[in-house]
DNA sequence: GACCAGATGTACT
DNA sequence: GTACATCTGGTCT
């Protein structure tokens, strides 16, 4: 069973007036970073007790497996933890850190392959719009919790991805938040962000 | 801006 | 048993 953490009433969206696409299996499959910048103007949808709820996501970070010291996949390591980025494209990986916080992952690549792209923050409503802006306070947003790592994003379950037609946001690139302690991939420019939204940090 | 405590799962010895 | 983590919110300057 899965724990149910309740979304901000204020992301609710109405899923018939969105207008919105979910990308296929290939779309999850494809290179990460290509996955992580494509990431950047989506919007992630979570559905609890019935109602959905909804957030563009506008700051990605791309790790990408055996040899990203920063990523939890560093070396071919296989934990419990980690199974889920040993899954297919389009998989959900969910981890808790600090003590407090969960953040989350979309897996990339075919299964084996454990490469995932971190969704680091989403613009927020305007009366809150640091609600979103970083890992932790993007999951908790959205209900989404470690008990939900592992879960397919396509098909019917509680959490999706969905695109939308036209205009693509102006996309920024920079190294990784937090990573510092990864060598020379915490250089790497594995970091997208959407460069209009007030939500990016830093 | 810098600094720091907080709370605990996870990986590794 | 021990060290540390894909972070945040508060305080102080």
């Amino acid at each position: 069973m899965i724990a149910k953490a309740a979304p901000d009433p204020r992301l609710r969206i109405d899923p018939k007036g969105a207008g919105l696409a979910e990308p296929s299996r290939g779309f999850f499959r494809r290179g990460t970073v290509v996955v992580a910048r494509d990431l950047v103007g989506a919007w992630i949808a979570r559905r609890f007790r019935g109602c959905w709820y909804a957030a563009r996501i506008v700051e990605t970070e791309a790790y990408v497996g055996a040899p990203d010291r920063a990523a939890h996949s560093w070396g071919g390591r296989r934990t419990q933890r980690v199974e889920p980025m040993y899954a297919d494209g389009g998989h959900l990986y969910v981890f808790f850190v600090y003590g407090m916080h969960s953040c989350v992952n979309v897996v990339t690549r075919k299964a084996g392959q454990p490469e995932a792209v971190l969704l680091r923050a989403a613009d927020g409503p305007e009366d809150a719009p640091r609600l979103l802006s970083g890992p932790g306070r993007l999951c908790k947003a959205l209900g989404i919790t470690r008990s939900m790592s592992g879960l397919d994003l396509l098909g019917n379950g509680p959490v999706r991805i969905f695109r939308r037609r036209g205009r693509r946001p102006r996309i920024g690139v920079s190294p990784r938040i937090g990573v510092d302690y990864a060598g020379e991939a915490a250089a790497w420019p594995l970091r997208f962000y959407d460069a209009d939204s007030p939500a990016v940090s830093r």
